[in-house]
RNA sequence: GCCCAGAUAGCUCAGUCGGUAGAGCAGAGGACUGAAAAUCCUCGUGUCGCUGGUUCGAUUCCGGCUCUGGGCA
């Protein structure tokens, strides 16, 4: 019998963090988080992280748990949700993931495959160099070659993708758009109930708008300057973050306070619309629109959805 | 009250030597399967302020009106 699993999803700033915690509460379950960015250490504020204080004892997972200079992708955190999500059952309880990162809670629910290649850098970064000497159509000839059929579903620009697709050919002797296609199957190995939080665009781009302002009255700034102080720099992913690369080009004098945080806002919204189209196009769910139920109504249609799919009785 | 300059896309503006219009920003849609808070692609019809006149035809020229700046009293 397949095993119980609620993922609570939805962009940005939408009210993820109290509705999981009340959930949590409600069914006895623990929450593993699908966030990319809250996994670090001393990014609390630009990642608008759960305190102590919110999370009122409910356990949770992969927030706090690497340094900013480590590494942090699909794959890991696959792994290590995994683990978690048996431990929890082991105690007779719920794993909860709850998140905005739309391709961790893919990579889970339907349990994608990512471990038939090995980790290799050096071989993207030579790709990285050939694009910007030769030009990116030089790179994506390569690709071409090599695998038509995803060259035709890729623009030559995007060059993360064409490296990465030349690196799995290079390391597997296989087409990247084979893989991928066996990866689109949409069956998950667990009795899983997905939850989506939305609200009417307008509103959620105020709340976004005033998180930001928010984030600065806490103190975002020094934050950040704390980490660059730290040796923290803005090479690595975790200071690629939304809330800490903005402020780059202003400490180093490139631009006003104002238009950072202004950088910030807008970074913010565009997210958020991406994460929509994620969960639009990737994941069948319930969805639940705050603007238009408030939190214990939201709450009674999350209830009677878990009813439904027998997680809960 | 008089004079001058404006009034065009959500905003800032460009333009049409008279043939119903286009940039930036904002915004919208999409892709994605080991960087995903990343990366990449696509999208511009709007009573051209209102109203008369000239004209085959006016957003464009002319008159009046309204509003907004600025100046003079």
């Amino acid at each position: 019998m397949k095993k119980p699993f609620v993922i609570i999803g939805g962009p940005t700033a939408c009210g993820k963090t109290s509705l999981s915690i009340e959930l949590a509460k409600k069914i006895n379950g623990e929450i593993i988080s699908a966030d990319s960015m809250q996994v670090y250490r001393y990014m609390d504020i630009g990642t608008a992280k759960v305190t102590e204080e919110e999370k009122q004892g409910v356990p949770h997972y992969l927030v706090d748990e690497l340094y900013p200079d480590e590494e942090y992708n699909v794959m890991v955190f696959q792994q290590k949700a995994k683990a978690y999500m048996r431990d929890i059952w082991e105690k007779g309880k719920i794993p909860i993931l709850v998140g905005g990162t739309g391709f961790y809670i893919n990579a889970l629910l339907f349990d994608n495959d990512f471990t038939e290649t090995e980790n290799d850098t050096s071989f993207r970064e030579a790709c990285y160099a050939q694009a910007e000497k030769e030009g990116v159509e030089a790179l994506f000839a390569r690709l071409k070659e090599v695998d038509p059929e995803y060259a035709q579903t890729i623009h030559a620009n995007n060059v993360k993708r064409v490296s990465r697709a030349l690196e799995y050919h290079y390391l597997t002797g296989e087409k990247f758009s084979v893989h991928n296609a066996e990866q689109k199957v949409k069956s998950s190995p667990y009795n899983a109930a997905v939850i989506i939080l939305t609200m009417e665009r307008e509103k959620l781009y105020e709340r976004i708008n005033h998180r930001v302002d928010l984030m600065m009255e806490q103190g975002l700034l020094q934050e950040v300057k704390g980490l660059l102080d730290h040796g923290y720099h803005a090479g690595l992913v975790s200071m690629q973050g939304l809330g800490y690369k903005e402020f780059i080009p202003y400490f180093q004098g490139e631009c006003t306070l104002k238009e950072a945080v202004e950088q910030l806002k807008k970074g913010t919204r565009h997210f958020a619309k991406r994460q929509l189209t994620w969960f639009r196009r990737q994941i069948d769910g319930l969805w639940v629109d705050l603007s238009k139920a408030d939190f214990d109504m939201a709450m009674t249609d999350v209830l009677e959805y878990l009813r439904e799919k027998d997680i809960t009785h």
